[in-house]
DNA sequence: CGTATAATTGACGACGGTCAAGCAAGGTGG
DNA sequence: CCACCTTGCTTGACCGTCGTCAATTATACG
């Protein structure tokens, strides 16, 4: 239990976005009864239609939310990186509409609803915040529907890739332009819509281009605005409120 | 301002779907200081980046949501009908990533977000409630991902029209399997990421295979069975709690 | 009546899917 | 240490869904 101090920091670090958690509110976050587990790559944590009794926070690791279509194909509709609690909406919504599985190997924290509840009538400020992160989620989801919906196929892998660096550089996690992108190419395919085959002709156009370069489950941005231009990336929809974390760091 | 009490009526409708409201909150919700308006067809009401500082309740008429991409093209990631607070995220998110705007001419109220903070702070199963409301279009926008990224183009549209009769079921304004629908066709275009030409297309195949009729506004559902299985719908996104509402009437 | 909006139809082309094969890299067991 | 297998990336050929362009036909409205 003792390194859920450290591994909590990059949801700090999101939550501290909007405003300087206090000592007492900082304290509560750490004091949280969460039981750690680590769970190997592509294993589902939950499942569609169940109804859980606790939060699941990603502490270490990328994870995703997706659903199956009735001929079977995946769509994912959200990646998850440290610091966020992809079924925060289970402790009002009681049925799961979604399934969240890893990608990669992952630590995971998994905080009873009970403890949520109490963290939060308490501390209302921390309720708003994690409310707010709900609604950010949500305008992620309006986000991708409109890339899913009216992008050509280079233009959104661009724009998932702007997303991610984005994000990455809220929770610390991105070193400059640089990102951990272990996601495979069928992967970014169920994000976006497109076929693997045409993800990896895409992808070679942005490398083409000179916008980025992927290897190794390394992405690097090599030209942050003429890639945000391709993408038609603008991070207002992140919310990030200090808008200079979404430029070239 | 007499007659907000019945233009509040499909919203209180929606409420308590997941439990009684008391006598106390129902006059808070009926006593909101709502200030009335008309607005014609195809008006914005908000607009991205805007910060309102006010909500807005669409009361009669229909709405959407929607953004617009680089190439200027217009991806509708939401309709509103009468009883929706479209948004609602405002008071929580400062800027809007999105605008708002009327498809048919529409009576909106519109409550200060000073009001509705105070009605959420006096009664929490309000705030919860409201709350919820949220999470559920979070869970459309989820579904809606699905629909662009995954289903052929037939399917799409079908889905669209399930999801139409479900949530006028839930607010009272559907008769039958037979609800007011006047989307035009380009509009569809804008939800499914689909041309105009196209959606003439598949609308036409849905008539010849005998699952709905449409026409002057009027939407006509044939066979719900049928429909639904065509359209791959499952109603568990849209968190009905009573699931008979998702069946035909 | 003239005009604007919406629905419809046809012809043509492109973006992206499917199928199939080849290649590279990492892990495992004999 | 190398054969083997699995997973992921890459390439080519072909095809279909869907977009674009353009013209025609309602329908409503001033």
């Amino acid at each position: 239990l003792s390194d859920w101090n450290s591994a909590v920091a990059p949801l700090i670090m999101k939550l501290e976005r909007v405003f300087a958690l206090s000592a007492d509110e900082r304290q509560a976050i750490l004091s949280l009864p969460a039981r750690m587990t680590d769970i190997k790559a592509d294993q589902d944590i939950v499942r569609l239609g169940d109804r859980p009794s606790r939060s699941c926070f990603i502490l270490d690791g990328m994870a995703c939310t997706y659903k199956i279509s009735g001929e079977g194909k995946r769509q994912i509709v959200n990646f998850h990186i440290p610091g966020d609690v992809p079924d925060l909406q289970s402790i009002y919504l009681g049925v799961l509409d979604v399934s969240i599985g890893t990608i990669t190997p992952c630590r995971v924290g998994f905080v009873p609803h009970e403890a949520m509840r109490e963290l939060c009538a308490k501390y209302s400020r921390i309720a708003g915040a994690l409310w707010r992160e709900t609604l950010i989620d949500a305008a992620i989801f309006r986000e991708w529907i409109t890339n899913v919906g009216q992008r050509p196929a280079p233009s959104r892998i661009a724009h998932l890739m702007c997303e991610f660096v984005a994000r990455f550089r809220v929770v610390g996690l991105a070193d400059g332009n640089t990102i951990q992108f272990p996601i495979t190419q069928s992967e970014i395919g169920d994000a976006t819509g497109l076929s693997n085959v045409h993800v990896n002709r895409s992808i070679q156009a942005l490398r083409k281009q000179g916008l980025i370069s992927l290897q190794d489950s390394t992405l690097m941005v090599l030209d942050w605005e003429r890639l945000c231009e391709f993408a038609d990336f603008d991070p207002i929809y992140l919310h990030l409120r200090d808008e200079t974390l979404a430029v070239a760091g």
